[in-house]
DNA sequence: TTGTACGCGTTATCAC
DNA sequence: GTGATAACGCGTACAA
């Protein structure tokens, strides 16, 4: 490894002269300057990152802690939040929790110990503890799911989405929507049932208990539950569904039974996913600005790591749109 | 911040003791360590990971650069690779490159400059330099693609697994089939085409160079690429694609001609994906061991990073798995 | 067994 | 404008 030491040799000058010229601070003679660009060039130096940190007491990184990265919605986000940083001169480092406590817990001490500048994440069903980061001044922005400690946040009206997307169901004339949602531990997954019960009530009508089920997110999960909802005595006549993994199993199932969406059964899935629009037929969505996400909360961040604001944590509310193809659709029996 | 000096005052001794105790080096007096531990606990401690790696001149993170982070391939190998990172008490953090160079070598830069333990990285198309590293004594290990220098890969016979899969279309009944491939430039495209070719050679037919496409691996170029197959003079009967995207395209495209996979038309693509088994019809695949590819190369990084070996770069080969669901049958016309 | 003191590589302060 | 030097927090060789 090549140090400052070696360099300022080569160059005839002190190392602290070579700090200067390499980091632009201070005015340095021009020929002097030069010299020292060159050696560093001949020897190839680069500055051990570690070093800087321990004298700067700070890093270039930020860390992203995300809860699925299998989740087509969190590397949306995590392109948002990388393109904002690299712009303002950091680095982005992933971290997969795969929504598990003990993961997450010790990447929130990798951040800490590894004095990251900031932290972005998506908090797990059971809520996160970040009393480490915060007390060790790590400003830290949480996103679709709110943190139970006040932070920045980047957030999304689901509820508002999802009601969307069942008053789009009755508009084509399904009269009997079901819900599929997520664990009754995930925030996300209550507010998307609670925006289909909205739906309900803006019309006049009252939610049957029974029409809503509750899943892991996961398509096997989704794939059951519609089946059972199909078998009961009074069958829904479309689903709305709380993320694209679970519209997914309602698709399988669907074919299985021979119902076509758009024509036999309607349906809307929450969250757009790359294979949405390819699939038989297109699916229609309730969209999140994920990228937008992404961005917003890297702004929020870089704020609060520059220190540009003390302000109390601010709350980035987002919205959705609804993106319909045909699987919501309402037609008579397409001739074959 | 609480520093191991902190820590050595409460409990009476000197910072050295402390340091002994929490790494549990050498003898120390057993009260006195239990003094050492509470004092610990009650301030919080943790230890300066900055410090610590400047002085011990290592790290505990690996980095896993790839390119693709919305690939499920490689979010399944991030997998395996962390399972045994963690195992053997190291972290990894993820650097998402997107297939870009210049991404990719600010993340190799962070890498050296953060002075990680490992790097495990998936080239992109052009041939990553890794130089930077190696200079550093940063063990690499490549996976996916292979690296114009010499280092440990994990890597996957796709080419075998291409002509499996063609063969299995002959098998099948198919006459024509057709090889949508990624960029000219991408390994991996110029095996599975490979693979493609061979299956011609093996049953003693003649590849049409017409029946063969090249694309950037994503569904749109797929998609195009099969409307222009089937519109030419002798269109094919049948589709071999290079990846999961691809697939996605061509099902659009058939979707759109109102063909049926498995049926009118027979489809195998390369890559398994979370929404195979539940589009209509199932697609059939060859699937890669993803999750063993990253397990794999976490080992061999390990012995690299424990200076386990000096051995020359080792190459494991790890092999497909043809998994026929429906896409690729040829049934008789259905009954509707 | 325990404490003192040095060094890891860098940047910032202070003289010159 | 430039150089010597202290300090960042830690682990360990060495002395006690």
């Amino acid at each position: 490894m090549v140090k400052i030491k070696d360099v300022a040799r080569l160059a005839g000058v002190s190392s602290a002269t070579v700090s200067r010229v390499l980091n632009g601070v201070s005015t340095v003679d021009a020929d002097m300057a030069e010299q020292v660009r060159a050696a560093a060039k001949s020897l190839d130096y680069r500055a051990n990152g570690v070093a800087r940190s321990l004298r700067l007491q700070r890093t270039d990184v930020w860390a992203l802690i995300i809860s699925d990265i299998g989740n087509p919605f969190f590397t949306a986000v995590a392109r948002g939040v990388e393109d904002v940083a690299q712009r303002e001169g950091f680095s982005v480092v992933l971290c997969n929790t795969d929504e598990n406590s003990d993961k997450e817990a010790r990447y929130i001490d990798v951040a800490e110990r590894e004095q990251v500048a900031g932290v972005i994440m998506s908090p797990n069903m059971f809520g996160s503890d970040i009393s480490r980061l915060t007390s060790a001044g790590i400003p830290v922005v949480a996103i679709d799911r709110p943190l139970r400690e006040p932070v920045d946040s980047v957030l999304v009206s689901s509820g508002d989405g999802a009601r969307d997307a069942v008053l789009h169901l009755f508009e084509q004339g399904w009269t009997r929507p079901a819900c599929v949602t997520g664990p009754a531990q995930a925030d996300t997954a209550e507010q998307r049932l609670a925006g289909y019960r909205e739906a309900f009530a803006r019309t006049g009508r009252r939610p049957a208990r029974s029409l809503v089920r509750h899943g892991d997110y996961r398509a096997e999960a989704a794939q059951s539950a519609v089946a059972s909802l199909l078998d009961s005595p009074h069958p829904p006549d479309s689903f709305f569904v709380a993320n694209s993994s679970m519209a997914l199993g309602a698709l399988a199932e669907f074919t299985r039974r021979r119902l076509v969406p758009g024509k036999d059964v309607g349906l809307v899935a929450f969250d757009d996913a790359p294979w949405a629009k390819f699939v038989s037929p297109p699916l229609s969505v309730v969209v999140q600005p994920t990228y937008d996400i992404g961005v917003r909360a890297g702004e929020l961040l870089l704020e609060r790591v520059r220190r540009l604001t003390d302000a109390k944590p601010r709350i980035v509310m987002l919205s959705t749109e609804l993106v319909v193809r045909e699987s919501s659709l309402r037609r008579g029996r397409r001739r074959s």
